[in-house]
DNA sequence: CGGCTTATGTGCCCTGACGTACAGACCGCC
DNA sequence: GGCGGTCTGTACGTCAGGGCACATAAGCCG
């Protein structure tokens, strides 16, 4: 983040990997856009217009069903993509995308995409790999939502969220995690007063800030680690698999998604 | 299934869906193996030796973290193949692949697979379908054990457990299926017997047999229906757009920033 | 400043699922 | 045909979380 400009599509880490040849060929086509939180970016069966690249912005993938029952499947933010159903074939999908937290991202549009993918380079690499790291938080929420508690997974659903984001806090009222979560409002109010008793966050109305982070950690089920972990294993493969084509994103720091501080 | 061989490739959905030549050249390469209830065919974190492709197995997607906490992702039987990692380019994953419901499948060496990946060919593009049609399945899951009771996800599980099985009968004990949904085998018992007693199912050690089918999708809760149907979706989808490679949506409303509510 | 909206805190009862312990039943096998 | 392991049934107490009903407080805006 230091060494480029203010708003740079490169702060996005699929566009910062791609060689030098690709982005070239794309940048061009790349909008900027500001994503206002609790925008619906993507509404349940419309075809996509756009993939969006976040920067500074997170996107939570969603889903309801027919009697209301809904809860988060994944979060998108610098690390990936929003619009995999593009790159995988579908032309639409039943998740809804919302702007979890406001912010810059660029944006491609529909038809870039396809011809991207059916041209079979870099960004289709890249965006099947993430496709691999979505499938990764959701498995793991499968378990952690069957497994763990609700102050864990908040524990959790912090840490992901602040990895995507610059500073040490998070903007959403106890209600919209709780509709993350997919739990009442009220136990995420426990949860955090939990938190917050150990002295891990401190929030006031609509913003949550991180005292802690190793406390949280710590505090946080194993989900975390896990999903982490993986997913920076799968980024690291497909990295070294792009060995044909010439390393050339000499400058750009891929260990930009680590905070760890 | 009725006009073909007892063994044939074509049993699998996603072979039978591929364009004669691409089928004529992967035929060859074609092995057949009898899958073992209880078989791990594919161990968390091991590199990918085979895709399968199942005619009358089933094999179970499951994730076990750390702590022992686990619990299924999904199945595959002849709707789709296993080892989706190595199309979306993963060496390996950290999902557990074991054999659910014993029976036939056929294999193709991992080599063959990124061959026909880096091909960009059919097989590819039907797997990347499958794989989004895997994230479907996850995803329901997810809001699946947050919010609905465990003899509805039974329900669910059975159905379609079903779906992939040539009879009306399913044979697993409760102890497998308790592991699969991530309950007690105790919650298990309960549910069945719930259905039992409704005249649903019948079961005897191990072997549990659907007496009244429709009568199990109206118990089950939506989430199999919703599945099912978005399944269906993407692969007729897929099978539409086979003949023109590009399928993007090019007039579409504009105003897709819209506020939630 | 005062009023209103929205976010958060608290309490109550209820229920679904867990942990544990054990009893009974089935089935394959010697 | 009886034995033994496995699978299934039942019965506790316990508890996290849901549903509901309000009380309070924090920020916004005129």
């Amino acid at each position: 983040m230091m060494g480029l400009p203010i708003h740079d599509p490169r702060q996005n880490q699929i566009l910062a990997a791609l060689p030098a040849r690709d982005y070239a060929r794309l940048v061009g086509e790349l909008e900027r856009v500001t994503l206002v939180p609790g925008t619906l970016l993507h509404a349940p069966g419309a075809p996509f217009e756009f993939a969006y690249f976040p920067t500074t912005a997170i996107v939570a993938l969603i889903l309801a069903n027919d009697s209301g029952a809904s809860a988060e499947l994944a979060m998108t933010g610098k690390d990936g993509l929003v619009g995999i159903p593009l790159v995988l074939g579908g032309v639409s999908t039943r998740f809804a995308m919302t702007v979890q937290s406001g912010g810059e991202a660029w944006r491609l549009p529909a038809e870039v995409m396809c011809r991207e993918r059916d041209r079979g380079g870099s960004l289709q690499r890249l965006s099947l790999c993430y496709a691999e790291a979505l499938m990764t938080q959701m498995a793991h929420s499968i378990v952690c939502n069957r497994h763990h508690l609700v102050d864990r997974q908040l524990c959790r659903w912090l840490l992901s969220s602040l990895d995507l984001l610059p500073g040490n806090q998070v903007d959403v009222t106890q209600e919209v995690i709780a509709h993350m979560l997919g739990v009442r409002r009220e136990a995420v109010t426990e949860a955090a007063g939990k938190l917050q008793a150990e002295g891990l966050i401190r929030y006031r109305r609509g913003h949550i800030t991180v005292n802690d982070r190793a406390g949280l950690e710590a505090r946080a089920c194993e989900c975390y680690r896990a999903v982490r972990a993986e997913c920076d294993r799968l980024f690291e493969a497909q990295a070294a698999s792009k060995c044909s084509s010439i390393n050339c994103t000499l400058d750009t720091p891929r260990n930009s998604l680590m905070p760890r501080r």
